[in-house]
RNA sequence: GGGCCUGUAGCUCAGUUAGGUUAGAGCGCACGCCUGAUAAGCGUGAGGUCGGUAGUUCAAAUCUACCCAGGCCCA
């Protein structure tokens, strides 16, 4: 006779109190062979396993949206202790890469960690918007269009700029809401507000109060033809036949009396910036030879007798090059001993007639040429910061078509570059005069890779040019900010040297860019002093137009408005250079933290991704030391960069880049969030397809440890709540974990540790949870009677869990705890991220259960291991089929008291003996003295629990249950009668 | 070339600061069990010349030097 089913399925469990509904019939007229399967309090939820994140992630996004989550929040954290992590903005063009993903969402988990903790943390996501990339965009549309950039109004051009910044903002926003990133996104921040380039203004103008803003010079990559300064990335290499000439430089004064009447040999493709050298650069570590010229070939302009010195290494080739066919060594030197030499410069007695010292240059290679490189400050990057360092000045030799200014004697008036970016006559006429005062050892001719307008394909030079610095020494701002380092948190602590290291030996701060699309060097220069105009009013008046209109207001308004009474606007040149960007966002904190109601100055913390030690970190430092004498930020964390799977660089060429988009798409944004903290972000991380997947895989266990968990809490109402003090031991060693755990996760909260809390967390659901714990209360869970002790202390413990687990993956997986708390806790305006992490008592810590139950644990291994046998021997399948009879020494036997060794190992019966087992038994080395026999179990298997015991048939109407399953089943009966 | 950093099982990481038992974990993998968490759950197992070489030491993943590979920032 088949089994009629109940009306239901498994019994429904409702709200509290907690009965079941019905089941299919009174319990005597249920058959021997019952499907007791409908009796059973099987998990219930309506929290799927397969969590098809791309579809559902949005409609929660949606939600928080409708509810107005950021806003809530802060609601709920008024008055609360701040923690302001300051976003560091991206910028503004093109769409997010896995970069910003990782830095994102770690400034989202800790913003998310902090909350919960119990702070206000208030995030205000900022981009920046002004400079060149977006210049380069503009310029772009305007050359495929056939316009001139430089006949469109910069007003109107620095319109465009601004409407192309605009649109990626929206763009980029989205992409990063839909990674979870929480903040005010509504009313983030960017550089190019009139608010904030007013404030910029501001700024800058207390450095010109200061009077650590001044004019210097310094050379830059300059086109002759389309005369203009080039950025890096405006420049392509060619190669280019240019003329080479080693020239003697002689000794009029050196520490080594050899050297008297000697004479430095130096060797350049440029003989043009013969005129503008200052300085000739040694190596500290090379050897270096003064010979003596024996003999020299018919062309040779060397006469024998002349005494060189040259690196030893390149010392043949230089010799060959200027016709020497025979010499003695007279001496050697260190470079170290060359310090203090000084030379006169070759064309000494046609004007110019200063000293030209020997300085140590740590570029200096003997790769090419003598071993001494010739130093034209104004004409190479290298040559200017040497020379700065000692003091040398940079002169202006030539003008902005490549032409020799009137002052430089001999050539004023010959050129570089003609103009069209062909060979001028200045390298002849350098030669020729050379030549003439016997210093030309030789020429020769060399192709070589060659700087190119990337416009007009013209070669370029280095050009002296007139730029507005920031003074690192003036005010101290050096020590200012070397101070702020040191009082500021850096993680990982390698941070601290590195940075320290920059400012230690950086120039001084180059302002000014000859642009359009930045905040303007908003200074009045004196045309007679060449003085920076110090007046706060004019500062003032200039910073309050901007704040209304705009930076366009310095472009576009007439100079007199801000100048105001009493000075003649034609006594004054205005600037029109703009800021470096770098002071934009190295002033954020002014406009952004100090100005915005509900922030605070300084940061709790920047963070970043490492090289932004030499950016963002390091311009923010300068900024606010040099205006408020502190690092406006109490600590700063870095984070590493994002590379393939293998471990190199993502490049287009090698496609092996990996997009968040992608990602999102096909996964979820949950498992990238879970990406991020499962790697030790302080260092370089790895994505891949594999290691993608690896974390769907992680994902996996997160989410079912869930789902078990809301299964098993269906219904759960408080008046099942059992107090710990009435509950097993096996529960309260859960709440002990639990104790443990919460510490953890607070220390790697404060630690901004989030790979440990996430390991620690994984584990905790795998290895105690899923394959303990849980495995372990499936029969009381399922089988026990609905109201028994042990079953109330389980569901206690578990919405615990649910509880702690949810609040502690929070910040990590964003969208699955708060689909998780919903699912249980469905209010209207109900997110799990509203909560702060729950109080655990310090009455859960129990550091003898704890050491007594790691004693159970190792016992169950044994027992595990010996089934694992059994099974392989085909004695056992399920683990209940088995009794197993544990050997230990009396001190483990003892360790067991009051424990059910069955219930523990999931078998039906277990006996324990004190003693060293039979030598048969099984044993694990790592467990000595304790030794396993396995017994089958005897009696009948319970059809309801599958246990096998000796009592299965002894009821004498359920003659197929064991004695705890007939007294539930009876009680469902009962209670089913009553209900119907 | 310089500064900072990294290299431990297929993957992600502990362990290195203060050298000391057979180098651990989770995941993956293989095999098996269960079929009442089921595109789940449980168990067992395999898998590592600790980037390489040389050195210090009774003893090195751990300290030193050099080398190789990779990253960031400079040059």
């Amino acid at each position: 006779m088949p089994v009629r089913r109940g009306t239901g399925a498994a019994p429904r469990i409702g709200g509290p109190p907690s009965f079941p509904v019905p089941v299919s019939r009174p319990p005597e007229t249920v058959p021997m062979t019952a499907d007791y399967k409908s009796t059973l309090f099987l998990p219930e939820t309506g929290f799927p396993m397969r969590a098809g994140l791309p579809r559902r992630e949005p409609e929660i996004l949606a939600r928080w949206e409708e509810i107005g989550l950021f806003g809530l929040l802060r609601e709920d954290s008024r008055g609360r202790e701040k923690f302001i992590l300051h976003d560091g903005p991206p910028y503004a063009n093109g769409h997010l890469h896995i970069g910003h993903a990782l830095n994102k969402i770690l400034k989202d988990v800790i913003n998310r960690s902090q909350q919960m903790l119990g702070k206000d943390a208030n995030y205000v996501p900022g981009w920046d918007c002004h400079g060149l990339p977006i210049e380069w965009m503009i310029e772009e549309r305007y050359r495929a269009a056939g316009r001139n950039k430089d006949e469109v109004p910069i007003v109107e051009f620095r319109r465009e700029c601004r409407e192309f910044a605009d649109k990626w903002i929206d763009i980029q926003r989205e992409e990063f809401k839909r990674l979870g990133v929480i903040g005010d996104w509504d009313n983030p921040y960017t550089t190019m507000t009139f608010a904030a380039e007013a404030q910029i203004v501001r700024e800058l103008g207390k450095f010109v109060m200061s009077g650590e803003l001044y004019r210097g010079s310094k050379p830059v990559m300059w086109s002759c033809v389309e005369k203009t300064a080039l950025a890096e990335a405006e420049i392509e290499y060619h190669d280019r036949a240019s003329p080479t000439i080693d020239v003697a430089f002689p000794v009029i004064a050196a520490r080594a009396p050899e050297l008297e009447g000697a004479e430095v040999a130096i060797w350049t493709t440029t003989p043009w910036t013969i005129p503008g050298n200052r300085a000739i650069a040694y190596g500290d570590g090379l050897d270096y030879r003064l010979i003596e010229v024996t003999r020299t070939g018919a062309a040779s302009g060397v006469a024998p007798g002349r005494r060189i010195v040259l690196a030893a290494g390149p010392m043949e080739d230089a010799l060959a090059r200027c016709g020497v066919s025979g010499h003695r060594e007279v001496a050697r030197f260190r470079g170290a001993d060359l310090e203090g030499a000084v030379c006169r410069h070759p064309l000494r007695g046609r004007g110019y007639d200063f000293d030209v010292p020997l300085l140590e240059g740590d570029h200096v290679t003997t790769e090419q040429g003598t071993g001494f490189v010739h130093i034209a400050p104004g004409h190479g990057a290298e040559d200017w910061a040497l020379g700065t360092r000692h003091g040398v000045e940079t002169p202006h030799t030539v003008d902005e078509d490549g032409r020799y200014l009137d002052h430089v004697p001999l050539f004023a008036g010959a050129r570089v570059l003609t103009g069209d970016g062909g060979e001028g006559d200045a390298n002849g006429r350098v030669i020729a005069a050379l030549a003439e005062s016997g210093c030309l050892l030789a020429k020769g001719r060399l192709v070589h890779s060659y700087p190119h307008s990337w416009r007009s394909k013209a070669p370029l030079i280095f050009r002296n040019t007139s730029q507005w610095f920031v003074s690192m020494e003036s005010n101290g701002l050096r020590d200012k900010a070397l101070a702020a380092i040191d009082a500021t948190r850096w993680v990982p602590p390698s941070g601290h040297a590195r940075i320290r290291g920059m400012i230690e030996t950086r120039p001084d701060w180059v302002l000014s860019r000859q642009r359009a699309w930045g905040v303007p060097i908003a200074v009045f220069v004196h045309k007679e002093t060449g003085e920076a105009l110090r007046d706060r009013a004019v500062i003032d008046r200039i910073a309050d137009a901007v704040e209304k209109e705009g930076a366009d207001a310095w472009f576009a308004g007439d100079p007199r408005r801000f100048l105001g009474d009493g000075r003649d606007a034609g006594d004054y040149e205005q600037v029109f250079d703009i800021l470096d960007v770098w002071f934009d966002s190295g002033s954020t904190h002014s406009f952004v933290l100090e100005r915005r109601p509900g922030l605070a100055w300084p940061a709790s913390l920047y963070l970043e991704g490492s090289d932004q030690h030499r950016g963002w970190f390091h311009s923010s430092l300068l900024e606010a030391a040099g205006t408020r004498g502190r690092a406006p930020y109490d600590a700063v964390l870095t984070h590493g960069f994002v590379l393939d799977g293998e471990g190199r660089k993502m490049s287009k060429s090698l496609g092996n880049v990996v997009a968040p988009q992608d990602v999102v798409e096909q996964y979820g944004a949950d498992i990238l969030r879970l990406w991020v903290v499962s790697a030790d972000y302080g260092e370089d991380l790895r994505i891949g397809p594999e290691i993608v997947r690896r974390q769907a895989d992680s994902y996996r266990r997160l989410r079912n440890t869930m789902r078990f968990l809301l299964g098993n809490l269906a219904g759960f109402g408080e008046d099942e709540r059992l107090d710990p003090a009435a509950m097993p031991e096996l529960e309260r060693w859960v709440l002990h974990r639990l104790w443990e755990i919460d510490r953890l996760v607070r220390k790697a909260c404060d630690d901004f540790d989030f790979h440990a809390l996430f390991v620690a967390l994984h584990t905790f659901c795998a290895t105690d949870l899923s394959a303990f714990y849980f495995d372990i209360r499936k029969d009381a869970l399922y089988c026990d009677p609905l109201n028994g002790t042990r079953r109330r202390a389980c569901r206690t413990v578990l919405d615990t869990l649910f509880s702690c687990l949810t609040a502690w993956l929070a910040p990590i997986l964003c969208f699955t705890t708060e689909e998780a708390w919903l699912q249980r806790f469905p209010g209207e305006k109900e997110s799990v991220h509203r909560r702060v992490f729950p109080e655990v008592p310090e009455s859960w810590r129990d550091d003898a259960l704890a050491a007594k139950w790691r004693t159970v644990r190792r016992l169950r291994r044994v027992v595990t291991g010996a089934l694992e046998v059994a099974r392989r021997e085909k004695r056992i399948g399920s683990s209940l089929q088995a009794h197993p009879a544990v050997h230990a020494d009396a001190a483990d036997i003892a360790a067991l008291d009051g424990l059910d060794m069955a219930e523990i190992a999931i078998a039906s019966r277990a006996t324990l003996v004190a003693g060293a087992g039979p030598s048969a038994a099984f044993r694990l080395d790592d467990a000595p003295g304790v030794s396993v026999v396995v017994k089958l179990a005897d009696g009948g298997r319970c059809e309801r629990c599958w246990m096998v015991l000796e009592e299965v048939g002894s009821d004498p109407v359920m003659g197929d249950l064991c004695t705890r399953c007939a007294g539930a089943v009876a009680e469902i009966a009962d209670v089913s009668e009553v209900v119907t």
